[in-house]
DNA sequence: CCTACCGATCGGTAGG
DNA sequence: CCTACCGATCGGTAGG
């Protein structure tokens, strides 16, 4: 006989708490978002959250782990990876807009972080990690003279995940392109450049 | 006889409120600075600070104006120009980012709101004025051609103005590089794109 | 009367 | 999960 599942009769688990917490987060950002907010958002009082989960920053330490994670194992399978520099960057572009849209919520949560709390300042630490991870493969793509010379890599790293994460600003699931189509009008632009080809 | 000037022990006005504030309200974000942090950063009680402003929020108003002002007083001039299309969008992404570094602490401030007052919905508006202004002006270079017909107006609109708003995630006026320089990168990048040209 | 504040406290709300 | 609360702190204001 399978254990009763204890009786919800409003249906929250953490994973929902967790979900519609962000959502409410990125609206009215972290620190703008009192139990309250999230209470009325939920449909229960203040005080029932606490009986989903442990507290307000436990909720934000969760959904920064949820992207983190995603972009953490994205660089573990580059590192296996082999071939021109440029195509591993052109990937990791790919993957990257991939996973920005496949976990919006929790990557533009990330993307706002400024370290204003232990948890916070720990997702900083694990972000600039990855950074330091693109950082290399551009300097890698800059050495092997597939990318244009005359711009320091360490500015087109910036730049070039500053569109990328940019993008987090804006998309909305329902009516925006798919993850494939964003990434390559991306990759048109930062990799070949907006200017029409020259007719000669 | 000159009116002696009042004499000020602290040497605090409004001016010098607002230029300190803004700095903090960058560290810990809007809502999670109180009275009492900007009263620390300001060497007084909280109470005198309502000496010199009316108030938080109006601290928020008049900063996310220094940047509106900015942008607007650019538009004003570019609606007075003329040129192909797409010598005008490098000049207003040139221009973008002259402000953006020359008003660092206001632009930062004005591309975190999210709409939680009348002030900050206020602030959206006008942003989403600018934007449109800026979104008028790619499609007049994808309509002459001047740009690639292969991506759509909207979105290269989002992902050039990404690229530009991304420098204030990380920009440090101190060791940074120059306005001109950076807008150089960023054109590079986006305009001719970052693939070495092949040799033949 | 003024400028430039301070110490204390207002009514409400924060996370827990 | 709710009712009933807490220690503390919130943005803002009183008199001097």
């Amino acid at each position: 006989m399978a254990t009763p599942t204890p009786t919800r009769k409003r249906g929250h688990d953490p994973e929902s708490v967790l979900s519609i917490a962000v959502g409410v987060f990125n609206e009215r950002g972290y620190d703008g978002t009192s139990m309250e907010d999230l209470a009325r958002a939920l449909g229960v009082t203040k005080s029932a959250i606490y009986y989903h989960v442990p507290g307000k920053e436990q909720l934000l330490a969760r959904a920064l782990d949820r992207a983190l994670d995603g972009l953490f194992a994205m660089v573990a399978d580059e590192r296996a990876a082999s071939g021109p520099a440029i195509d591993r960057l052109e990937w990791v572009v790919r993957q990257s807009v991939r996973i920005l849209i496949d976990r919006l919520p929790y990557v533009t949560l990330l993307l706002r972080v400024r370290g204003n709390s232990v948890t916070e300042q720990a997702a900083l630490e694990r972000r600039r990690e990855f950074d330091g991870f693109i950082g290399h493969l551009v300097k890698d793509a800059a050495a092997d003279g597939s990318i244009r010379p005359d711009v320091d890599p360490a500015l087109v790293t910036r730049l070039l995940f500053g569109t990328v994460n940019s993008i987090a600003e804006w998309y909305q699931p329902a009516r925006g392109a798919s993850p494939e189509d964003l990434a390559d009008a991306l990759l048109k632009m930062t990799f070949n450049g907006l200017r029409a080809a020259p007719l000669d």
